[in-house]
RNA sequence: GCCCCCAUCGUCUAGUGGCCUAGGACACCACCCUUUCAAGGUGGCGGCACGGGUUCGAAUCCCGUUGGGGGUGCCA
């Protein structure tokens, strides 16, 4: 174990890797690396957890891509809940002999039968004098004193909680089987976590915590309560109705990068006048302290505008070897054995400064795979009718057909000429090219995307599309 | 119901009593560039929730109101 500062990541079991987690594992890391310290991965693991080993491997695969690396020094663990089991037994037992909890043997519906007729919420603390023993059936249950507990928060300070709120909660069901507020607290113990960074929604359940670990005789951690991630409605993020899993973004080609600089800027923002900035410096700036109190919206088109700026950043090879899963997927629009990587690697460079995401290349250039590109009627019908088109094209197809020198500012020329010829306008020259060839009226620039399709593949399309 | 948290452009934020006539980014709009679509450039639109204090001076401090969110289980 190493010697400095603990920050746990403790993910509950929601079967995929939230946005949310993503940033708070995010902040945990950058601590973590700053201090010296160790990010300790704890898996929140029950008895009835499915797909444990899956979901785990999922989870540190996402870790993985933002960053956070099992082979980092830095990095400990996964550890799971259920590895502590003795522990949370013996806590509970150490808390009832000291007096510090008691058994009751009310049921739910008791409780409630209670809570109406006092007119209070909630339990009233029936069994405390009662001296109950345990035995199935009885809960065991956390005396909160009297008095008033104070979290001090390293994000909102201190947070007063009076003890009259807060009513005996329950350790250990009827069944004997730990409850999850006192698992987490032991665990925490067993693994000499010092600071808990988590989301906001636990803050009212910190001063239960501290009680808990005053009670077993240890110092609480630091406590940082950041703030919530919500959805247009202002709303907790959730995953029916949101897109939050990180996975998610993975795949429709976001950057690591982008999703975690976009991730870190969502309730703290570097110091200095730019908000682009490698993790590095995000590591090196990265402070509690500055963290914000208010609830932070995650806009998606934002993300993706950091996308597009990451995209560019890219060197041209480093581009293509990132669409590579892209182009090779498989639901791309080509025949795999038409796909020509010489081609893209020539179209690469204005894809690149085209692209948010990586997901879209294969939309953007699928022309120059497919056998035959669909044809938008639509397009055709509008394009062709013009003054000129017509004529445009059959004298390009000619044109082209015996042009001696075959790049992308001869054809560019050669078009032009006959354009002008008609009356037209560079750009209106283009259009039904452009539709005869790709099948569309948008695309990437025209000419370079005939130089890469070849004489033969262009000559072939334009006579087709001139015939009709 | 009770408890807790929060409140600057539509969104993310800068701002810690005078540098604020409130700065930037995304989105949106216009123009430029241009080979369609983008990218890029220039400009524009747009905000301190409200009411009281404190102070020579408040986006910034205090109180209240309103609004939003979260928590409150023999869920995790």
């Amino acid at each position: 174990m190493t010697s400095g500062p603990r920050f746990r990541f403790a993910p509950s079991p929601t079967g995929f890797f939230h946005v949310g987690g993503a940033r708070t594992a995010l902040y945990n890391w950058a601590l973590a690396k700053r201090l010296g310290g160790t990010f300790v991965l704890r898996i929140e693991d029950t008895d009835e957890a499915r797909n444990r080993a899956e979901w785990t491997q999922g989870i540190i695969d996402a870790l993985a891509w933002i960053g956070i690396r099992e082979e980092d020094p830095a990095f400990e663990g996964p550890y799971f809940q259920s590895n502590y089991a003795a522990a949370h037994l013996a806590a509970a037992q150490r808390l009832f002999e000291a007096g510090a909890a008691y058994y009751c043997d009310l049921t739910s519906e008791q409780i409630q039968e209670r809570a109406k007729a006092t007119g209070a919420g909630g339990y009233d603390g029936y069994s405390r004098d009662r001296g109950l023993g345990p035995a199935p059936g009885r809960v065991l249950r956390f005396r909160v004193p009297d008095g008033e507990t104070t979290v001090f928060d390293l994000v909102r300070g201190g947070v007063d909680f009076d003890h009259s709120t807060i009513e005996d909660f329950v350790l250990l069901r009827g069944n004997g089987t730990p409850m999850f507020l006192l698992a987490n607290v032991v665990d925490d113990m067993e693994m000499h976590i010092s600071h808990v960074v988590r989301a906001e929604e636990h803050l009212p359940n910190t001063p239960k915590q501290q009680l808990l670990w005053q009670a077993l005789g240890r110092r609480p951690p630091v406590w940082a309560h950041v703030p919530l991630l919500v959805n247009e409605q202002r709303k907790k993020l959730s995953k029916r109705r949101d897109k939050v899993a990180v996975e998610q973004y993975w795949a429709e080609g976001y950057l690591a990068e982008a999703m975690v600089n976009y991730l870190m800027t969502l309730g703290w923002s570097p110091p200095g006048d730019q908000e682009i900035v490698p993790w590095s410096e995000i590591e090196r700036d990265f402070r509690l302290e500055d963290v914000n109190h208010s609830p932070a919206f995650f806009d998606v088109k934002k993300l993706t505008a950091f996308n597009g700026e990451y995209i560019r950043m890219l060197s041209v090879e480093d581009f293509v070897a990132a669409c590579q899963p892209f182009l090779h997927a498989a639901d791309v629009p080509w025949p795999a054995d038409r796909f020509d990587a010489a081609k893209f690697a020539a179209l690469a460079p204005v894809v690149q400064s085209r692209a948010n995401t990586l997901a879209e290349v294969p939309g953007v250039i699928d022309f120059v795979f497919l056998a035959d590109p669909e044809l938008d009627e639509h397009a055709w019908e509008k394009t062709i009718s013009a003054p000129g088109a017509k004529e445009v094209l059959i004298e390009t197809t000619e044109a082209y057909r015996h042009l001696p020198d075959w790049s992308a500012e001869v054809l560019k020329e050669t078009l032009e000429a006959v354009g002008e010829e008609h009356g037209l306008k560079k750009g209106k020259a283009q259009a039904p090219i452009r539709v005869a060839v790709t099948g569309r009226t948008v695309g990437p620039p025209l000419f370079e995307a005939l130089d890469v399709l070849g004489r033969e593949e262009v000559v072939r399309r334009l006579t087709m599309a001139a015939s009709m």
